[in-house]
Order: C-alpha cells, then sequence, then structure tokens
DNA sequence: CGAATTTATTGACGTACTTCATTTTTTACT
DNA sequence: AGTAAAAAATGAAGTACGTCAATAAATTCG
C-alpha cells in the first residue's frame, strides 16, 4: 500500500490503476497539514496546486468592494479545493482558501498534474471526469440559485450536503446560498419554531 | 479537407491532430439543419448528443413548477450546447434547449464521444479541457450571480459577451441574469435615457 | 475556569426587485 | 402590405430579502 492512499482510492472509484501506477499517481501528491484559520489560497497569487482533503474542511470565499463576502466553495474529506479559475487558466487568484478546522491535505502542484496527464492516458481520463463532474455540480448550483427563494435553497442544500451543514458556520452557509446571515438565521429559527 | 472543418479547426485551438486522427474526429459528427422554434433536447428525455453550433443561436432553459423560466445557457457559432448534467450523467434531462435562430449544428454522440475518448489520449485531453473551461466559466457566473447586483450583472455581461446580447430576446436574457424581462427594461431605459 | 472574541439572534426599518395589468413596439406570416 | 402574434415598455403596488444596531449565545484560548 502506498503512502497517500487515500488519493488511491478515491482515483481508483473513477479509472483501474495497477499498482505501480497508483505509486506514481500518489507520488506526485504532497501531505501538507494546516492549522485552523490558515489559509492556502490568497488572492492575487497564481495558484500552484489542487488540493484533496484528508482531514478537516474549507471554505473558499471572495470578498467585493465593500466587504462583502460570498462563499464559493466548501469542502470536506474526499473534496477537492482550489481557486479553480486561477489553477486552470494560471492566472492570479480572486478568492481566499481558508482551513475551518485543523486539516490534513494532499497538494499537487500545476506543473506535476500536466505531467501526470501527459504521461498516462488513465491519469487524463481521470481528470477529465473530475472536471465534467464539477462542472455538473456547478450547474446545479446556477439552477438552484436562479430557480429557488432563499429558504428553498436552503432546504436543497440541508437535503444534499446535511455533512456540511454541521460542520460549517452559519455566515458562511448563509454567504454561500447568496442570503445574509441574519435571513438564515431567520429561516432557522421560523422552523424549529413550527415544530 | 474534411466534411466538418469548423470543428477541426475548433480542436485543433486545443490540441495538435494529425490529418488522419482530424478525419476520425470530425467523421464522428454529423451535420443537422434545426429550424427556428425547434427543439433540441426536452426534459425527461436521456440527451443523446454533445452539440457544436456552426450556424444560428440556442438557448437552453429550465422551467418551474410555477411555469417561470430560467435561462441556463446560450450558445452562437463555435460554442456547445446540450443539457450538461443530462448528458455527461446520462440521465433524464430537465432542460428545454431551443433554436433561436435557423441553425446548424455538429452533433456527436455519447457513444461515439466515449469512444473517441477511449481510442486516443489526444481526444480525450481535448474533452477534458472543454470540461474545465465549462467549469472555469461556470465558477465566473456562480462569483458574479453571489456578488453583484441586476444592474452590475447586465453591465458584465454586456462587456463578455456583447454579440450575444445582440441576438438573443430580452426575456431570455433577463432570466439569464436572474431577474425579470421587466427589470431588464428599465434597467436599459435607465441608461439611454442618460445619454 | 473565566475573559475575550467570534458567531448567532432579534427587532425596526429600508430597498432592490417582482408582480400584475395595460399599452406600445417589433416581428412573423400570408 | 396588412394583420396577427410575440416581445418590450411603463406605471402602481407588493414583498422577499438586506441593513443597521443592540443583545445573547457559543467558542476559543490563556
Amino acid at each position: 500500500m502506498t503512502i497517500n492512499n487515500k488519493i488511491v482510492e478515491y482515483i481508483n472509484r473513477s479509472v483501474n490503476l495497477t499498482d505501480q501506477e497508483a505509486d506514481v499517481f500518489s507520488a506526485a501528491f504532497r501531505e501538507v497539514k494546516i492549522k485552523k484559520r490558515q489559509f492556502i489560497v490568497q488572492p492575487n497569487f497564481v495558484v500552484k496546486s489542487r488540493n484533496f482533503v484528508t482531514e478537516g474542511s474549507f471554505r473558499a470565499y471572495v470578498v467585493d468592494d465593500k466587504g462583502q463576502d460570498s462563499t464559493i466553495a466548501f469542502a470536506i474529506e474526499d473534496w477537492w479545493i482550489t481557486d479553480y479559475n486561477s489553477y486552470i487558466l494560471q492566472k492570479p487568484a480572486t478568492m481566499f482558501v481558508v482551513a475551518l478546522e485543523d486539516s490534513v491535505i494532499l497538494e499537487i502542484s500545476y506543473e506535476k498534474e500536466q505531467a501526470l496527464k501527459q504521461q498516462n492516458h488513465k491519469f487524463e481520463t481521470f481528470f477529465r471526469i473530475r472536471a465534467e463532474r464539477t462542472a455538473a455540480f456547478m450547474q446545479q448550483r446556477i439552477i438552484s440559485n436562479l430557480t429557488l427563494s432563499a429558504e428553498e435553497r436552503y432546504e436543497n442544500f440541508i437535503d444534499r450536503y446535511p455533512q456540511i451543514v454541521q460542520r460549517v458556520p452559519q455566515y458562511a452557509l448563509a454567504s454561500y446560498l447568496g442570503m445574509t446571515t441574519e435571513f438564515l438565521s431567520r429561516i432557522r429559527n421560523k422552523k424549529t419554531a413550527k415544530k
């Protein structure tokens, strides 16, 4: 069994690797421990890695000129997180990515990822599937933002990602769902009052 | 030069194909003419093709239980359109895709696409890059939906996609931007009044 | 364990945007 | 070209959600 066996388990759900391929793949990753409140991405720097979370949780967000922040993504165990645009297009980041808890990630550099994809068709397939799933996920979110009310978006989120609701602060969830923390508080209390 | 040379030109911007590879790739596509107001995707059917627009324009949208429709995507020449979730995950569509003008598309079936990706690493790379760009694009849209006011979203859209603004009906653009056609009308008239 | 800090709650008030109904303008069709 | 149909504009009234300010609750950390 290789060192980074969690990432190997993960990729094997999409493509079947030989033991040797698994070693090559996992060797491209580096394990890094991140303390709560530590940033792994900051605006204006070009993001140099894609990160797979093995322990803990993260939040990616942007801050606008009025100081308002909007959560773009969450990640817990088995999820990936980075500033996607910055990483993929190798241009300066616009987001912060911060640890919400003490965490452990496996990070792969942009260059190593490119090399993996070139060297083995299966690795290319894996990243293709990842990107497709990411796009499908984002499209669902766009649809939910366009068609649902604040309360419906919240209920929808609870249904789909109950584990995340438990672990992230309310203000972060509110800004992910496109509402204020006050409004989310009212939605929640209205519901519990009914019971 | 192959029959479907437009798709070959397009893929050659991402990966360099030999003449023979270009022939194989373009042979997987079929040209189809679509009349204005004709649907190429309807809810509840599993989408069987990904479509590259060579002439004309399309609009993808969902309709909610109150009969409100929300535009999910537009496509003009050199863009792709389908119900992404349905196609990628091969599950029933939730969207309509309709021609806004008399149009011509090059369609590739799900099975043929899978075969292309398996048979040649370069084709896999092409679809991986496509998916990444799609995800990057969608993320930008999510950020714009979360951080901008209705008027700002409209101005942002004009800056980025002036060619599209000219060609799509106002109600479709409004529902893409997440506002009513009445409100977009007011935004536009406020601006022209100022001049 | 207790003080400091962060996060969530609550109320009163404000506003960006929606809804509905009607009219005007533009587009499509024979 | 002329009529029907679709799309856009406009006004008046309503509402889902935001803002601000103050308090309460939960969490962090010495």
